[in-house]
DNA sequence: TCAGTCGTTGTGACCGGTCACATCGCTCGA
DNA sequence: TCGAGCGATGTGACCGGTCACAACGACTGA
């Protein structure tokens, strides 16, 4: 019956089966405006008869644009990124681009420009940078891209192309909850320091304090890790004038509930502790406390 | 000084400039044997000269091999699935293969359908099907690709096409060791029976005991929740024939050394515990299980 | 010495689309 | 009534590679 050698039908066969030229299938393809009705209605169903669909691949030669964008972003992000990664995902798809992605094992230097490399090969249109650590934000802005990009961090600089969820928001309003609680020693377990979802945290608990007028003392410098968290709560177990503790993220909250346990701290009876991202195991834990949920799609359509 | 517009340079700039043909040019790209030394030499530094980079979409349209294999996945995935998928990407990149990935939100008919769609549609490869529970598995072999493909999952059906970590395996040493500690009223905490990686566990659990003679009572069927976890601990600590648990994963576990702590068991002392999966959270509460790590690189190969 | 073979290189078509421009009716206003 | 103007459609080149085949010179063996 059929060639043996399943071709697939291209623009030509249904201008051929359709009884038009090639370029009248690739207007009705692109919406073209100066379509007959009674035209592009035979054409719609020739395509539909022969189940053509047009080639990705050809269109990207021709129009120099491959509808793709890449993502790149690391590996080590414990719980926030990934779920970024996912979100934009989504939005990229359903506004119609492919996307490819690069997972980062290590933010040194060399694997940032073969990712760069990589994703340029492809023909990118854009790239979509998901970097919750600083050097990572360094290293692409060193490697000066020069296609569209839009990166998702934290950093309050202004460098334009960026789209985050606002971390000091969040952190400044779980403070804010501790002293409407009416505590005013709210001692704060942060991030890593070269986290800018860290430091942006950490401003947002300085700002609350501030707002407040209640003194700030540095925070505990941590490493998201819930052992930090809970040798962070044998330490605070000593000190008598702590009564709440913000954690920067929910894992070092964990820690620290089972550290203050172990040293014989109630919680929430002696002291509050609040926690920050939401994880799934945390609602079990202690009373949740919810994120901002950033509308991703409008990140999606931004990086048009 | 150069064109305003900057033309990326092609096959036949090169060509023009090492005074050979486009021909030569692309054969010196594809380590065509039958080049003279001193012509490939040439053609080499001509390209390096211009800083040439073959553009993959033409290659692609030409040979109509995209070099680009497709990921699917699901969002639901635990700890197992995005580690997996992370690999995959790594091991795909290593052997040269670009990556488009879907992450489905459910494991609904249509959505699995919509996926398949996109990726025809970018011309891949082949696909890579991360299929963490048995409905998403008989989604996709219902849409009966017509393009290569390898499913990651733990089903014991001979597909074929299957690459998987043994978790079957994992789970029987993970059981032994507590028969060898002298355990014998071993009871299995299950994730959810629709999980193929969960089903697996079960049947490692029930082959250790019975390769020790035990009999085996029913598994707890869990949902991957600490919450459940904890619930269980709640119950098991009244049964005073339970010397041991196996947990199917961390986070379960995690709950049910809580609930053990409410009900005033002792662990390990009254009680053992061992759980699955080995998430970094997991390291604190208790000593580590580890698991097996799957050469992912061999599973990039096969999937040419 | 000459035909046959092999290694090396060149020529033109082709992949499946889009783009620029030409062409053809048809309507409309002077 | 006729040409301008415009909507609808067709023609051929082009994107940047690869593929099939031809051409050419050097080497080989009879």
């Amino acid at each position: 019956m059929e060639p043996h050698k399943a071709k697939a039908t291209n623009i030509r066969d249904v201008a051929r089966a359709a009884g038009v030229s090639h370029q009248t299938v690739s207007r009705v393809l692109n919406d073209h405006p100066n379509i007959s009705a009674s035209t592009r209605a035979r054409v719609e169903a020739t395509m539909e008869r022969l189940s053509y669909r047009p080639s990705r691949v050809a269109q990207a030669l021709a129009t120099s644009r491959s509808r793709t964008i890449g993502i790149i972003s690391t590996d080590n992000g414990r719980y926030g990124p990934p779920k970024t990664q996912r979100a934009i995902e989504a939005a990229a798809r359903d506004a119609g681009y492919f996307l490819s992605t690069v997972t980062l094992a290590s933010v040194v230097d060399r694997s940032m420009q073969a990712a760069l490399r990589h994703l340029g090969d492809q023909g990118i249109d854009g790239i979509v940078l998901i970097a919750p650590q600083a050097a990572m934000l360094d290293e692409f802005m060193k490697s000066s891209p020069d296609i569209p990009y839009v990166t998702v961090d934290s950093a309050d600089r202004g460098t334009g192309h960026t789209v985050a969820i606002d971390q000091e928001e969040g952190a400044r309003l779980a403070t804010q909850h501790l002293i409407d609680l009416g505590h005013r020693d709210i001692v704060h377990i942060s991030g890593p320091s070269d986290w800018l979802d860290s430091t942006a945290r950490v401003r947002g608990w300085r700002a609350a304090l501030a707002g407040a007028g209640i003194e700030a003392c540095d925070p505990l410098i941590g490493d998201w890790s819930p052992r930090r968290g809970y040798e962070a709560g044998l330490a605070l177990a000593q000190s008598v004038d702590v009564s709440a503790v913000f954690a920067s993220n929910d894992q070092m909250a964990l820690g620290l509930l089972r550290g203050f346990h172990s040293a014989g701290v109630r919680v929430p009876g002696d002291v509050s502790v609040v926690g920050f991202d939401d994880i799934p195991e945390s609602e079990y834990f202690w009373p949740p406390l919810t994120t901002v949920r950033p509308d991703y799609s409008e990140l999606g359509r931004r990086c048009m």
